[in-house]
DNA sequence: CACGAGACCTGTTCGC
DNA sequence: TGCGAACAGGTCTCGT
C-alpha cells in the first residue's frame, strides 16, 4: 500500500499529531498487544514485548517506506508493504479486526499496527542500520543531484519502471508513484536506463521529485478501502486511468503488465525510442 | 546481472 | 444470486 508519501503522512502525524490525535512524543510505552505473532520480524515475540516495555518514544521519522520510532533503548520500524496502517486510538477502543500489534501508551492511547493482508513487519533493533542498510538514496534528498542520479542510471540495463520500484536503486517509490513520475518525465516505463541522455535523467529526477511532494502536500493517496486520509489519488494523471484519455493530449492511457504490476502510460506522451 | 514466476495474505470487484 | 477469476499501494526467493 503506502509509498513514501503516505509512510511520510503517518510519520508527521505521529509525531506532530494532528486533527484527531495528539504527537507520540514523549510517551512510554505500557502495555504491548500481539495479536497477530507473524507481524514481528525480530526478534521473537516475548523479547518484542518485553524490551519494548518501559520505552519512551523519542521520534518518529520515515526512510525509504520504513516508518522509524526511535524509543530510549531500540529502534521500531515498520514496513505498511500493501496493506499496513498505523493508528493512534484511545486505550479503551474496540480491537478491530486486523489489529495485529498494539502498543498501550501513558496518556491513555494507544498506537495500533493494522494490517489486513499480514504482509507488513516491524522490527525492534538496537542498530536502525540493521534493517535500512540495503536501502538506495532518498528521493528528494538534496544530495542527489541530477549527475549521480544519471550515474546510477547508467550503472544498469534495466527497465525504468522496475528499476525506479527496486529500493536498492531508489528508496520509496512503489507502483503508483513510479507511474506518475514516468509520465512527468515522459519516458517510457520500459525505457532502458543506461540508454537516458543527461537530459532524460534530469526530467526523471525532477519528475519524481514533483510527484512525490504532490503526494505528500495531499497527505497522500486514498484507494479503496485501504488507507484513509489522503486526496492524491484525485490527482493521478496515469495510474488507474486505462482507457481514459490523456489530459495532455487526449490519447487513450494504456495499462501494461510490467514485473507482474499493473504499469500505466500515455503512448503519445511517453514514446519509446530515442526521443522519449 | 536482469527478468519472470511463485509465495506470502485477505478482501473487493468483475464477468458469466 | 452465486461463484470463480482477476486484481490490489510490496518484497522475498528461486530458477533461467
Amino acid at each position: 500500500m503506502p509509498e513514501l508519501p503516505e509512510v511520510e503522512t503517518i510519520a508527521r502525524l505521529l509525531r506532530l499529531g494532528g486533527p484527531a490525535s495528539s504527537s507520540l512524543i514523549g510517551r512510554t510505552i505500557q502495555e504491548v498487544h500481539i495479536l497477530w505473532e507473524g507481524s514481528i520480524a525480530t526478534p521473537s515475540p516475548a523479547e518484542f514485548r518485553a524490551r519494548l516495555n518501559g520505552q519512551e518514544i523519542r521520534d518518529v521519522g520515515r526512510r525509504g517506506k520504513f516508518l522509524i520510532v526511535q524509543l530510549s533503548q531500540d529502534t521500531l520500524l515498520f514496513h505498511l508493504r500493501m496493506s499496513g496502517d498505523l493508528l493512534v486510538e484511545p486505550v479503551g477502543a474496540t480491537m478491530q479486526p486486523h489489529h495485529r500489534l498494539v502498543l498501550n501508551l501513558d496518556g491513555g492511547l494507544r498506537l495500533a499496527f493494522n494490517d489486513t493482508r499480514k504482509f507488513g513487519r516491524a522490527w525492534l533493533v538496537r542498530d536502525r542500520d540493521q534493517v535500512l542498510r540495503g536501502l538506495g538514496p532518498e528521493p528528494l534528498d538534496t544530495g542527489l543531484t541530477p549527475q549521480v542520479f544519471h550515474q546510477r542510471l547508467l550503472a544498469h540495463r534495466r527497465q525504468l519502471k522496475p528499476l525506479l520500484m527496486d529500493q536498492s536503486f531508489l528508496a520509496g517509490l512503489g507502483n503508483i508513484y513510479a507511474d506518475e513520475a514516468l509520465y512527468l518525465a515522459r519516458l517510457h516505463p520500459l525505457t532502458l536506463s543506461h540508454k537516458l541522455s543527461t537530459h532524460q535523467a534530469e526530467r526523471l529526477l525532477h519528475g519524481i521529485r514533483q510527484v512525490l511532494q504532490e503526494g505528500i502536500h495531499h497527505s497522500g493517496s486514498s484507494i479503496d478501502w485501504a488507507y484513509r486520509g489522503g486526496n492524491f489519488q484525485n490527482y493521478f494523471k496515469v495510474y488507474q486511468r486505462a482507457g481514459q484519455t490523456c489530459l495532455t493530449c487526449q490519447t487513450k492511457i494504456v495499462r501494461i503488465v510490467v514485473g507482474q504490476r499493473s504499469t500505466h502510460y500515455c503512448p503519445t506522451c511517453q514514446p519509446v525510442g530515442p526521443e522519449g
